[in-house]
DNA sequence: GTACTATGTATCAAAACGATATATCAAATT
DNA sequence: AATTTGATATATCGTTTTGATACATAGTAC
């Protein structure tokens, strides 16, 4: 039991809100944690395949009959259970890639203008996505009072403060590079 | 020529600041870089190789004879253009999976005493690495005035703001949580 | 003297990525 | 009315990366 796959947590975690498809679960991952995790249709539909046959997970009747074909999963006893167990682990692996910062790492062999404009990209992307967690973060206090929504409020938050430490980094680098020029 | 493989570039930046053998590129990727990046034997040995092939870098002749096997690489000129090339690529991909804040974000199906917990185990983690972080900077704030430094010194700040961040963070988050016991 | 840790190269199964294929449906364009 | 575009939906495939393991030598500690 319980394979190290940190895919099927992901499943069985979006799926302990509510039945979702494999395109559904994609979205999730994509639009409401993908600041803080990713995830891929070549490595979701094998895991929803392999979780159904583990009974983790599911099919729902296709009840739209004649339509397009859509397969709705719902978690099931044992998914809870793996969900929880998983919760419970004392370790917990934070794993960062920042191409970025591995380009300023090596900037040194080009021009400090190029690990300014490297800086800069990096810069405008932040504040682009800083304002949607803003909002996300504006929208979430209207509701803050239910449970559910406190723990992505914290999510959020992590996003708007890790975020904003970026930039203020980003000024001061950039300010320290120009010296250089 | 110049597939997408990051591991490529980690060894060609790498080996622009000197020869190294397969184990000193995962020693300074654990060490100097390893708190924005990460890499494995199982990546590293398979790119050398091919990288060698493909004329970016060289063996260099081993003259502790009789000894333990040892191979050295150094970088080549078509290595130097590949490092170069990379780093005036308009786009850079951060993949950043934390898996404390999925648990976080899934925390509700559990009591909060065990997202708090996570978050806990988080912060220590977090306080052990600012202090080796803290360290690294004094020692290259005496060196600042060397250009070459100033590129590792800016990856050092970056991750000193982030980590306090986190830090600030952490206490707002389990001050929430604690209110909901 | 022998156990332990660090150095060193290398491979392998499993996991994840990223691109692609295929097809339906709704909405906007021509 | 016909066509094109974009969103929805499932699925696979080659490549990259991870994480574990194997194997062997060198140096240090007890």
């Amino acid at each position: 039991m319980g394979k190290d796959r940190k895919i099927d947590m992901v499943i069985l975690g979006l799926l302990s809100h509510e039945d979702l498809t494999g395109y559904d679960i994609k979205k999730q991952i994509d639009e409401a944690i993908g600041f803080f995790w990713k995830g891929s249709f070549g490595s979701i539909y094998p895991a929803l395949g392999e979780m159904e046959k583990a009974g983790q997970i599911k099919k729902l009747p296709d009840r739209s009959s004649g339509s397009r074909e859509k397969i709705k999963y719902r978690i099931t006893k044992d998914g809870k259970n793996a969900l929880k167990e998983w919760l419970k682990e004392e370790q917990s692996s934070n794993d960062l890639k920042y191409e970025t910062l591995l380009k300023l790492y090596f900037g040194g062999v080009e021009k400090p203008e190029v690990s300014i404009h490297n800086i800069e990209l990096f810069e405008e992307k932040i504040k682009a996505d800083l304002n949607v967690l803003k909002w996300y973060k504006s929208n979430l206090e209207k509701v803050l009072d239910n449970n559910e929504h406190l723990h992505y409020y914290l999510t959020v938050t992590f996003g708007i403060d890790t975020y904003e430490a970026y930039l203020k980094w980003c000024a001061r680098s950039k300010k320290l590079l120009k010296e250089r020029v």
